[in-house]
DNA sequence: GTTGTAAGATAGTGCCGGTATCCACCTCTC
DNA sequence: GAGAGGTGGATACCGGCACTATCTTACAAC
């Protein structure tokens, strides 16, 4: 296919498509001519997880040519492409953190038995900044016991997810599949999150507060 | 207190805070003289609130405003508040959702006995509009078992969340801590999942793949 | 041939979230 | 009571990001 109908396909305007090109996110297709180039179904694939990342994970387009090259590059094992993928969709500007903080989250990780954590993990460092954070004034402290209870149910979710990937797939299809996984039933256990609590709220609120009019 | 001491101590620059007095976020000030006023730590405690929504939790600056007013205004209870918050966090560009995906959800909804959330709860929208992305070509479709999954766990971290709040507690400040926990809570159980993925991938490869060398 | 569209390069756009500057004036210190 | 420095308030400006528009050259299908 050319690159109008490659973009017509992925349903991303034109002068994106060539944007993308141009930074390197998506392979060039293969000239087949002076001024023409055929693009075949793994550069739509390409194009389609690229966007979802941007779009449903909120990855800036910097942060998308790491994405790129770790899929393009043969030699990473598909467990190291993941790594890459999680670094890159925990991007949210750095805040302090304290030595106490990453101490709480080790002994949280080892306590939930993750050993199998890079200690250069970007979520690693983000979660003891954020725990910091909650150590500010006023605030609800962070505990320990707290902390497991999410490590807990992370933990079920995590395993039950990990479980679901089927390693008999084709390499780039697996990545393909694992990076929407990863990025679209994050964002539905986070919407489910917050559909429970206002659920959860309501049903606590009506029972509470004296009922007026119904 | 004046506005550079709340500045300093909200560690925000004293150019942000005029602008979000400018916009509204944040209430001006006792006028003590004509070029004078004084801040409370009510301002103070606001404007924390607001840094946190925006920075941890990416809400833009537009949507504050709804933020500003929903606390402001004493005659929403304060399960009223939190669903303008949930709204707003679930802030991303808008996909087209079918109905059938809606009707997926509902029945999730149903599932899990969630009758209190509101048929117009940007959440719900927002998760239909995600499963009808799942329905697209090539993807890992969407299964009502494993959305079931996903709300059963959700279901357990809404009520324990919910059940941690401390109704006696000022409003203000009770709202204040909800927003935080929701916000701050939601970023902490994200990165777990991912530090979850990390590990349980690693244990599953160093199972599959024989190891060369260690 | 004529017309339509491709590839490729370069320049421009719109929005967002602040920053910077300016001014008239108040208040604290010495 | 004089001077330094900070204040509220207004307006103008900026940098980054993610595209988008335009232009040129050339080929391909009719």
């Amino acid at each position: 296919m050319l690159v109008s109908e490659l973009a017509e396909r992925a349903d991303v305007p034109l002068a994106t498509v060539k944007y993308y090109l141009r930074e390197g996110l998506l392979p060039a297709g293969e000239t087949t001519g002076p001024r023409r180039a055929e693009y075949d179904d793994e550069h739509l694939r390409r194009l389609r997880v690229l966007r979802l990342l941007r779009e449903v994970g909120g990855v800036p387009v910097t942060s998308l040519r790491q994405v790129a090259d770790a899929l393009d590059d043969e030699s990473l094992a598909v467990h190291d492409v993941m790594t890459v993928i999680a670094d890159v969709i925990t991007a949210v500007p750095t805040i302090a953190s304290d030595s106490g903080s990453l101490e709480m989250v080790d002994q949280v990780l080892a306590a939930v038995g993750w050993d199998g954590v890079r200690p250069e993990s970007t979520d690693r460092l983000r979660l003891a900044e954020l725990v910091s954070l909650l150590e500010g004034p006023g605030s609800i402290g962070p505990d320990v016991d707290v902390l497991l209870f999410y490590a807990g149910l992370a933990d079920q979710l995590a395993r039950a997810e990990v479980a679901r990937v089927d390693d008999s797939t084709e390499r780039s299809l697996l990545l393909e599949q694992m990076i929407t996984g990863t990025v679209v039933y994050g964002r539905v256990f986070e919407l489910m999150r917050q559909l429970g609590h206002e659920h959860h709220h309501r049903v606590r609120m009506d029972r509470t507060t004296p009922v007026v009019a119904r």
